[in-house]
DNA sequence: TGTCTGTGTGACGAAACGGTGACGACGTCG
DNA sequence: CGACGTCGTCACCGTTTCGTCACACAGACA
């Protein structure tokens, strides 16, 4: 299906991490070490990488920042694999150019859930068009790239999650998110989160949305779902 | 019916179970030990595997596991029994390749239930296209991703569990589903449910279903079938 | 036609579900 | 250090949904 290429210095862990791969059907690839991690990312052109943060050479951070930077790289996405101690900032994984980020202990299935996604999202640009960046709706204005939001011409404030809650929202509208694939998209994997913090960001972000609130409807019993516009609705 | 090798230490449980599986017409054949389940699983190919997770030599963990990794049982399915005191995260049998788990103490007819269900799903996934995003049929139409369902351009407002009735009957249209087949496949494994509860969401169902309720047949003594169109009948 | 079994139907109590406000933990910043 | 903002969790409450029951009704069969 794909060619992933792991990162990982555990031994154990990395033969998981392939052997759960190639059972799905994917081309497993895999480095101990950062450098040597670098080089295969640029002679074997893999379409994700999957990187362990806590590496003997290099430091996991500094190998997704130089896979980044490097113009023949730069559009692999990286999964990024952290230990529950050394939980960085969400945030500071993605300012990195993480496509994703799960912490240790994982399930493979969701792991593999995740990787899914992501090729996917990477793989079919085409019929989606991918990710505007600025985006009109109705009442409704988000930019992404200054993430910003508009109702109304008028501004409001959204949290980091918040923001990428409705993002979220929106690149599946019309179609019900339920609790946990919100929990996967939104804050990244992390099971230890009840569902019902859905529900209540969820309020939070409807009560900053004011006009625009009714654009997240609640399926009862299934999820979330983000209400597009009549004429999308039935194309 | 089908073979099911069950791998259980506890004598009683074991009798327990290889009777009542020969009861529901099912070929029971049976281990003791983990390392003479794996190799029955390989000499004598049963169609699914119930394992304890407790096992004087082997844990179940393992047994499962190695039943995954050997190209000649991964197919097979595994239904796990954990008592409820070493309740694993769920989370960690799926991660193993199990395709379900019970906690004991559990009710025969509902453990039946449940290999009833896996049997049917792991033999027949093929022969049916995977199961189509939009669903168009004469004047009914319904959106999976949305939960959305429309009679005649107009839409109609189904909790979840009606909609996964709908959807379930349609999936099998054109064939009688007995009640419990149905509780099985829209209620989950809720084996505690009188089959009338069947009766009163059909009812339910139709009623909302207004103009299209006749694509709902009763079939007397039997269970209940969604019609196709007379064209797809007679294929 | 009368009986018997199986299904439709309406009502009712219990449980589940989601919205909401409050609280405490944590990190940041002045 | 204290004030502030963000986030996860919890408890409460109104509403919806669900499962069950009793009874009416319909089809099968003699």
């Amino acid at each position: 299906m794909a060619k992933v290429l792991v990162i990982e210095d555990e031994r154990d862990l990395q033969q998981v991490l392939t052997y759960n791969l190639r059972q799905a059907g994917h081309d497993a690839i895999s480095a101990e070490r950062g450098v040597e991690g670098l080089r295969l990312a640029r002679s074997e052109a893999p379409d994700l990488v999957l990187l362990d943060l806590m590496l003997p050479d290099l430091a996991g951070t500094e190998v997704c920042r130089s896979l980044k930077e490097d113009v023949t790289t730069r559009a692999i996405p990286v999964v990024m694999l952290t230990a529950r101690g050394e939980e960085i900032d969400r945030v500071v994984g993605f300012e990195l150019g993480a496509d994703d980020y799960i912490v240790k202990p994982f399930s493979v299935r969701e792991l593999l859930l995740r990787i899914q996604a992501i090729l996917r999202r990477a793989s079919a640009p085409s019929d989606r068009p991918p990710a505007e960046a600025s985006i009109e709706f109705g009442c409704l204005r988000i930019d992404r790239d200054a993430h910003r939001v508009w109702v109304d011409e008028h501004e409001i404030e959204l949290t980091a999650l918040e923001f990428r809650l409705l993002v979220t929202l929106y690149e599946r509208r019309n179609r019900v998110q339920t609790r946990s694939a919100l929990l996967d998209d939104v804050w990244g994997i992390q099971a230890d989160i009840t569902t019902r913090t859905v529900d209540t960001h969820v309020k939070r972000l409807r009560e900053k949305l004011e006009g625009a609130r009714d654009y997240v409807e609640t399926v009862r019993g299934v999820g979330y779902r983000f209400k597009g516009s009549p004429d999308e609705a039935s194309a």
